[in-house]
DNA sequence: GACTGGCACTCTAAATGCCAGAGTGCTAGA
DNA sequence: TCTAGCACTCTGGCATTTAGAGTGCCAGTC
């Protein structure tokens, strides 16, 4: 019963937190949620709750703000998560339809998540360590150059071009292209490497530097991580927050310009696969550590490829977030199923 | 004389106020430059100066700071841009030589920009319009999709998904490639539209769903400024002048994310060939009015294909920004073209 | 006629002191 | 176990003061 109440209060707090971005004290409390207790009885409860690490009071005289594990505690009780009224999924869906390609369905993603929860939002493309290859094609550019363009069944296409000192010859080039074709069309590209590391030898040695280059092209093209792509969105609504926030949005800005430390925080939940969430310190990434992460995987054909989420202040409306990320997650792996 | 030294001062304050950015007085303007000549002096400079709308003064008891006039002058006078030293331009062409393909020389580029000038920097994608079609590929994903894929010049890559209801012949597809080809390779995008519009006359009746689809896609990839493509970046950069800005940043950031927007600072001066300056309410997009925006054209094989350029707060360091600008345009224009 | 030194004047930004209000913790009582 | 009341603390806002920076103007000098 005790404990109950508390977490009512706990509730309480972060809600009207959430809302209006202001301490919020006892009084405040009980006018404006029915937990038929006096506001004394609820400034004992607070104290238990500030002991317990879960509330902070900024200065003597001030209301109680949430700590991160408060925050914590928020979200783990929001077992269910609330579903979008019609008329949102409706516009996500008449959103997404429009798009044309791989790269204008990230593009539509990431201005969606960003209008929804008026935060930044990322969208990662789909990973190409989940993916297949397609297909492989090898293009002459001109005597001296070769352009190999792997499309990959997510829709993604990755183009490498090759410098051949001697002319390329068409009957080989066409010849290569089909013997990669059958190595690697159709399969994982964490496969690749060891399917392609034996085909120079089936050439002759006067062709093999050509074919030598192409397979390092291809490899690296395959194990770069670097390739990884990242959309971001949204980057203005984090000067909205700026008020209550007075700490400085430089760091979260420059934070957010690494592609990198953007693809840890998709990446370390890449293994999980439901929606998740990580309050202030919870991530270690430098200059992010009062900011709150909601992440969703997203799949293909039931398959997770990829992350997108959500980056906030703490005090951020979680309910919202999380709710329209797993939203716009499924929708989007929808999409990409379909497509 | 008397005009000689009026523009002195005009320059001393801009780079002064550049420089500190707080309002500079006349006692301090004769500390540090050598005007010979006394404070007294300066004011009746300072006076006439105001009057004409050059500077102007934040209050009665604050020194002056230059209008947009100001800076326009001061930019105008400004003949000849400082070379870059030795270790920048070392530094620029070592990180571009890096590059692998078109996208990565977009992102190091702006990357670049914004670190040298420590402003937002812009790049705008090597425009379609002012492009050759390289190449047609048409692939056939699987039985009722088909990708069209548009080789550029620049080494852009354009690629679209078309379905068709019947199942793709191979024959006709090769048939199409060709056709394609012989009408639009190595053809200015700008003629692809007349080029191709006849092409369905010349196929059967029963082939001519999966043609039409193939034109349609192809004119609007080519038609489409909606594709003309823009990278942002160093965003944080804004955060660092937000001290002396304390004007909402907001809608820059919002202006920013606008893609239309950006185009249309870049396009603007597309025609121009040479650095261009644009300051303050000089460049009438909303939100944008109290920066500044220095962009230079890039070209490709002494064709302008885009521009690109740095925005940033109106008293940004001119000086720095133009030959920065100016350098790396001139460093892609010859990456592009060795390439 | 152009420049300079001096002086009175204005305005801001920072420092100070003060007060009201919000919120708390604690204690005694229901 | 809850509540009412009270003394206490701290912030934020407001008015006031003050130092300093900078100006405009005028009379005098080269």
């Amino acid at each position: 019963m005790l404990e109950d109440r508390r977490l009512a209060v706990l509730q309480a707090i972060v809600s009207d937190y959430v809302a209006t971005h202001e301490p919020v004290g006892s009084k405040a409390l009980v006018d404006r949620h029915q937990l038929g207790v006096s506001p004394a009885t609820i400034r004992n409860d607070m104290a238990a709750l500030e002991e317990e690490g879960y509330i902070t009071a900024p200065h003597t005289s001030a209301g109680r703000i949430p700590t991160d594990l408060g925050y914590r505690m928020f979200v783990d009780q929001i077992s269910q998560v609330k579903p979008l009224s019609a008329a949102e999924r409706k516009g996500i869906d008449r959103f997404l339809s429009d798009a044309v390609d791989l790269d204008d369905i990230m593009a539509r993603t990431v201005r969606l998540l960003a209008q929804l929860t008026k935060q930044v939002a990322v969208v990662q493309y789909p990973s190409l360590s989940r993916s297949q290859v397609r297909r492989i094609e090898l293009i002459p550019l001109n005597e001296h150059r070769l352009m190999i363009m792997l499309i990959v069944d997510s829709g993604r296409v990755e183009q490498r071009i090759v410098e051949c000192s001697v002319p390329i010859d068409e009957v080989l080039l066409a010849d290569l292209r089909a013997r990669l074709s059958v190595a690697i069309s159709d399969q994982p590209f964490s496969s690749v490497p060891q399917r392609i590391e034996d085909l120079e030898q089936s050439f002759n040695t006067e062709n093999r530097p050509l074919v030598r280059a192409v397979i390092v092209e291809i490899l690296e093209t395959v194990t770069a991580k670097l390739d990884e792509r990242v959309v971001l969105g949204g980057a203005s609504n984090l000067a909205r927050y700026n008020e209550d926030f007075p700490m400085t949005i430089q760091p979260v800005l420059e934070a957010l310009e690494e592609q990198v430390v953007l693809l840890r925080l998709l990446g370390e939940v890449g293994a999980e696969t439901k929606l998740s969430v990580r309050i202030g310190h919870e991530n270690q990434v430098e200059g992010l550590t009062s900011t709150s992460i909601v992440t969703s995987p997203y799949a293909k054909e039931s398959m997770t490829v990829a992350s997108l989420g959500v980056i906030g202040p703490t005090n951020m409306d979680y309910v919202n977030s999380m709710s329209t990320v797993q939203a716009v997650a499924q929708y989007v792996s929808r999409f990409l199923s379909d497509d």
